[in-house]
RNA sequence: GCCGAGGUGGCGGAAUUGGUAGACGCGCCUGACUUAGGAUCAGGUGUCUUUGAUGUGCAGGUUCGAGUCCUGUCCUCGGUACCA
């Protein structure tokens, strides 16, 4: 589109707007201390998911997040709020080192270079951000804190008794030595085994595998020593208080899932010949009597202690072609159930019976002990396995209806079980509880499928642990040496060995008097787990965040932050991570909320016109920057939030961007001419035309209560409304116009401050910027409405409109509706059996 | 399999506590202005066998009245995957 045609000059003004913004610093957002700060003023913190800068710019995604907030952030300031929106830059990781390797560029250059573009891209668009709270994860004053907090929750061990976490300093003051104190920090050492991806150079948390598998990386199981955190410990607390938050729905039990409770008993089996017990849980503990055999998944420790010389080679050749597979293929390929016998017996408490002992797939050494009893009458995998092996199968619980006892998993009556026969499921597991109490055979146990954070990485682009080593003992490193940044590297390339590259930096990882250092880096969720909290106070070098500015920013509610907009896939990663760190820090006494965000969003997945994921090999794939180019930043802004509900998943169709740009440039004509002056369209009279007038203030009205409950298609909907009144209108009356143009202006700032400039200068009248301006209060007398349409219905159906005064009786209704040619035909010699009446509305005629 | 979200015109989507289904926009049709129109303006546009009937995935139910509430069922998308 060449300059001349486009239907508005917004590659003039958005820009110019831009500029001023930036130097007037008008969305600086004063802290509490500072001059300009007003502590009379509620504060309102609406946050973003910051971007990883990566090479490929920002997406469409991510303007549709950042506009709703925008819009959000803009109002709340109109409104009278202390408004923090901030935003920043997630930037160290796995794909900037990839990329770097490939380049031969170190990750320091690229990763800065695409931060300048991602700001760009950012503040093409008219963000209303305090850029001086910008951060990035890689910033040395940001890593510092970083690594502070690390080492508060390393100098931390969770208190059982006040179910909360306490410094290390008072288990030193009770006299517990080194090697008790570091088996209770909540950063530990541990040697297990993980997911090591040679190729790539460094371990992997579980939950990564697969996305890195989908990119051509290989990935096997090893042991390695690792830092872990004790995420574990918090199981009970991150279910508890999801329900103080206002989450949707789905994310909560997207979190109580992964993390997931589960209530049973643990009960303890004799081995035959051996004078140890092996440990099982169970949520069916009632079904104890029906327990025909004992599984114990292929990794556990006592395999090869029980397993007798006949069965010996079987149980290792089993062994052996488990190992290679994933937690995942175990599965995906392991429809038909696979297992060995080990030649070993257990006793079943309950009734002294000798139960085979096997050892199969389908039991997992992470969760629970690593061995179950197997109650094939009454759990689908285990009657699966009983079938293919031809294991005894015993019913123990009767169904409550008619249906087959084989394979019923669901609560019945206890049956064929000695004490607890008759009894319905719930009451059977309480006793048979109590039973493994009393005999020590057992208790009431709470197992969580949520396993400790595996935090270290052998990679380079990452934060180093601030921890050094002296004779198999790790220590803090002092806080006086904080940062401790990575030593500048050639050659950062995967070596093929677990060995963390920061080891080739033998100067700096020897120190003197024996000492090295820890040579992991900390994964990409470190840096995001906090930075919500360093906005709040982002340069202060004494705190990561000052106890004034925590107190100002934080809420009355269990959540910090007002509002966070961001996608759903975070929903187990981040999201659980962050709240981790933010209850660490709460504990110790370093926040005052429990909880880091109180209201979260997940804004929909915006797809290609084609309807199908964005993806650069399906070529389907929008570049903010073309539509800026195209149609401006505020089209943009306002398609992305007209498409559709901001949770929805939608398609992006670029028909529907001209759509919107359309609508601005009709806003544009109203008050200004092709020549760029100000039309003699826009009077100064106030405004007669009472339609006109009623438009506008349900206009103010519906937009701010849409913009409040993030209705924003249906607010834009509205506004199109009010537009095409003031074109009807013929005349568009000054004062009113500029009220619209500030309803307007959360949506498309550039445009409306432009217009509004142009109008307030040709009618005299002091040039106050949008931005700046109140939220106008729209006039209850304009909203009301004397004469209606009042619907009539015969029998429910629609049969015809009547005018008529919007209180008026039900007599004065009715009259009228009979006066109607088209009523009478249809009532005529019919017995009017029932009217309602709903003023305003409808009446329903009902006859027979 | 389990969990979650959702099925409304040719398309994106609107519809307080049940009360005119299809707001607003796209597309399409007709007309106006034009050398021109992929600009702008005015009007129209669910479907059909069009004085009327019918219509919110499908089948029932409650109600004067159902997109909305209830029961059953089918489909799509997202997450998850032997968690004992």
């Amino acid at each position: 589109m060449s300059e001349s045609r486009k239907p508005f000059p917004f590659s003039q003004f958005e820009p110019k707007w831009q500029s001023r913004w930036d130097a007037d610093k008008t969305f600086r957002t004063p802290n509490p201390g500072e001059a300009s700060f007003d502590a009379t003023k509620p504060k309102y913190y609406v946050l973003d998911m910051f971007p990883y800068p990566s090479g490929a710019g920002l997406h469409v995604g991510h303007p549709e997040g950042y506009t709703a907030t925008d819009i959000i952030g803009r109002y709340k300031r109109m409104n009278g709020f202390n408004v923090l929106h901030p935003m920043g830059y997630d930037s160290f990781g796995l794909p900037a080192e990839q990329y770097a390797i490939k380049t031969g560029q170190h990750p320091a250059i690229t990763t800065a270079a695409n931060i300048e573009n991602f700001r760009r891209q950012l503040k093409s668009l008219g963000f209303a951000y305090d850029w001086e709270r910008e951060i990035a994860t890689t910033d040395p004053g940001y890593v510092r804190w970083t690594q502070w907090i690390f080492l508060e929750i390393y100098n931390s061990y969770f208190c059982e008794e006040t179910n909360r976490a306490r410094p290390i300093s008072e288990l030193e003051a009770k006299g517990w030595s080194r090697e008790q104190i570091d088996a209770e920090r909540l950063a530990f050492v541990a040697d297990t085994p993980v997911w090591w991806s040679p190729d790539l150079g460094t371990v992997l948390a579980n939950e990564e595998v697969e996305e890195w598998k989908s990119k051509g990386h290989t990935v096997e199981r090893r042991p390695l020593r690792q830092w872990m955190l004790r995420i574990t410990k918090y199981a009970q607390r991150l279910i508890d208080e999801l329900d103080t938050l206002d989450w949707p729905e789905g994310i909560k039990l997207l979190q109580k899932n992964w993390i997931g409770r589960s209530e049973g008993a643990s009960v303890k089996f004799q081995i035959l010949n051996f004078n140890f017990e092996i440990e099982v849980f169970t949520t069916r503990p009632d079904t104890l009597f029906g327990a025909t055999y004992m599984v114990l998944a292929p990794e556990h420790p006592f395999v090869p202690v029980i397993t007798t010389e006949e069965n010996k080679t079987a149980v290792e050749v089993y062994q052996k072609s488990i190992a290679s597979k994933s937690d995942l293929d175990r599965g995906d390929l392991n429809k038909d159930k696979s297992g060995v016998f080990t030649g070993a017996y257990a006793v079943n408490p309950v009734n002294s019976e000798q139960i085979p002992i096997w050892i199969a797939d389908y039991v997992m050494m992470g969760y629970g002990t690593g061995a179950i009893m197997a109650v094939p009458a009454h759990d689908a995998r285990d009657y699966e396995f009983a079938q293919r092996f031809e294991l005894p199968i015993r019913q123990v619980v009767q169904p409550t209806n008619d249906l087959d006892w084989q394979g019923y998993t669901a609560p019945g009556t206890a049956i064929n079980s000695g004490f607890l026969d008759g009894m319905p499921t719930a009451v059977a597991k309480k006793k048979m509880i109590e039973w493994l109490v009393e005999n020590e055979k057992g208790q009431c146990k709470i197992q969580f499928k949520l396993r400790d954070w595996l935090f270290s990485r052998q990679r380079y682009w990452g934060e180093p642990f601030p921890i050094i080593w002296k004779d198999g003992q790790h220590y803090a490193l002092p806080d006086d040496q904080l940062p401790l940044l990575a030593p500048p590297l050639d050659d950062y390339k995967p070596s093929g060995s677990p060995e963390p590259i920061l080891s080739k930096a033998t100067e700096w990882v020897n120190l003197p008097d024996g000492f090295t250092r820890e040579t992991n880096t900390m994964p990409q969720w470190a840096g995001s787990c906090w930075y919500y909290l360093r906005y709040c106070d982002p340069s202060n070098s004494d705190r990561f965040i000052s106890k004034d500015a925590e107190d100002y920013w934080t809420s009355e509610k269990p959540g910090m932050v007002d509002l966070y907009v961001g996608g759903t896939e975070h929903a187990v990663l981040h999201l659980l991570y962050a709240r981790f760190w933010h209850k660490v820090l709460f504990d110790l006494g370093h926040v005052c909320t429990s909880e880091p965000f109180q209201k979260l969003v997940n804004q929909g997945l915006i797809l290609g016109e084609d309807g199908q994921k964005m993806s650069k090999s399906r070529g389907n794939v929008v570049n903010p920057d073309d539509v800026v180019k195209e149609y401006g930043a505020d089209s943009l802004r306002l398609y992305e939030m007209f498409m559709g509900p901001l949770e929805q998943v939608k398609p992006w169709q670029m028909k529907g961007v001209e759509g919107v740009s359309r609508f601005l440039a009709r806003v544009w004509r109203l008050a200004m001419t092709e020549e760029g002056e100000v039309s003699d369209k826009v009077v100064g009279e106030t405004c007669s035309d009472k339609e006109l007038s009623r438009v506008l203030h349900e206009t103010i009205k519906k937009v701010g209560e849409d913009i409040e409950k993030l209705n924003f298609n249906t607010a834009i909907s509205q506004m199109m409304i009010c537009t095409n009144a003031f074109t009807q209108a013929g005349k568009v009356p000054v004062k009113e116009f500029i009220q619209f143009l500030t309803v307007l202006n959360p949506f498309a700032p550039h445009l409306s401050e432009e217009i509004n400039e142009h109008v307030a200068k040709a009618f005299n009248l002091p040039v106050a910027s949008l931005s700046e301006s109140a939220w106008p209060a729209y006039e209850e007398q304009a909203l009301v409405r004397t004469e209606c349409e009042l619907v009539v219905q015969v029998n429910g159906k629609l049969r015809d409109r009547i005018w008529m005064a919007m209180d008026a009786s039900e007599d004065d209704a009715k009259a009228k509706a009979f006066a109607s040619e088209k009523i009478k035909e249809l009532t005529e010699g019919k017995i009017l059996r029932k009217v309602i009446y709903v003023p305003g509305k409808i009446m329903n005629l009902v006859v027979s």
